[in-house]
DNA sequence: TATTGTTATACTCTATAACTATA
DNA sequence: TATAGTTATAGAGTATAACAATA
């Protein structure tokens, strides 16, 4: 979101500006398939078994049980997902992706990952690309780690 | 984000959760010094000569002329910048960080900084850290190529 | 009483347009 | 007329609360 500057290895103001472009490359391509981000990310989600409900499915991307009420409204209604009632729980429904929904989730996949191959092709040989993205989930990793958040994310 | 699921390294998988927590951090390090993020920016980057008028500091840290009149008017009410009408041009105005500004801003950064040095401890040997900040600027650099804009941004 | 899906409401951040004073 | 600063307004995205049906 925003530059800061320091003195040395100034890692937000690599990673932000780089965070950014990706949003945008997702919004991109997702929007040519006529999605929307998070749309791309239900139909995505919910395209590998095992089936979830509703609440589940937001939980697993970070999204919200609210929002997506109208997102599973619009994919249902262009034939790419099915809601149905759960016989066992009433209360909630399965989503399953259809076959045509799981190819456009496919064919937006195949898109957004040849965006972000061309992007990683500026990192140059195998080798520094591999390393690349095992430091980003050392990186990735060390987020997630309660004693880091805890002392530097506490408000 | 959101989730790429795909089959191969995924690198929005990766730069996205990384990209969250590093602006979590800079909201709650800035928090702690009193300053939202956008505030730190503009001290951060008005401490450093040559100084500039509101619009080319908003211009600067990406931000824009209409909301950093606010955050300007805070910040000068709290002593930590001044705002002056330029004589040349009475209809701009220079904006120029008070003593304690400066102290503020760079104890934020230094805190900042720490900050994030906690996270790359996590990559472990120092030439491996010098490789992923090298492979994050080649990244940064193809994002901004009009090329691959061109090709991957267009709506 | 608790939970699932749903709807309504409010809040934050951002983007656009319009006003003033200077040039 | 054009520009810098300012103000007001509208929009997207998000978060919170309340409701009906079901358990």
């Amino acid at each position: 979101m925003v530059l800061t500057r320091t003195a040395g290895p100034d890692l937000a103001g690599l990673v932000l500006p780089l965070a950014k472009t990706l949003t945008a490359l997702e919004t991109s391509i997702a929007r040519r398939h006529g999605l929307t981000t998070w749309q791309y990310a239900i139909l995505a989600a919910a395209a590998e078994p095992p089936w979830r409900t509703q609440g589940e499915l937001a939980g697993a991307i970070g999204y919200d049980r609210n929002r997506i009420v109208a997102d599973l409204d619009d994919l249902e209604g262009r034939g790419l997902v099915t809601r149905t009632v759960d016989a066992t729980d009433r209360r909630s429904n399965r989503i399953e992706v259809t076959p045509t929904g799981r190819r456009l989730a496919h064919s937006t996949a195949r898109d957004l990952r040849a965006g972000t191959d061309a992007l990683l092709a500026a990192v140059g040989p195998e080798h520094d690309r591999a390393a690349l993205l095992a430091a980003l989930e050392a990186l990735r990793d060390r987020c997630a780690d309660d004693g880091w958040r805890a002392r530097w994310l506490r408000r």
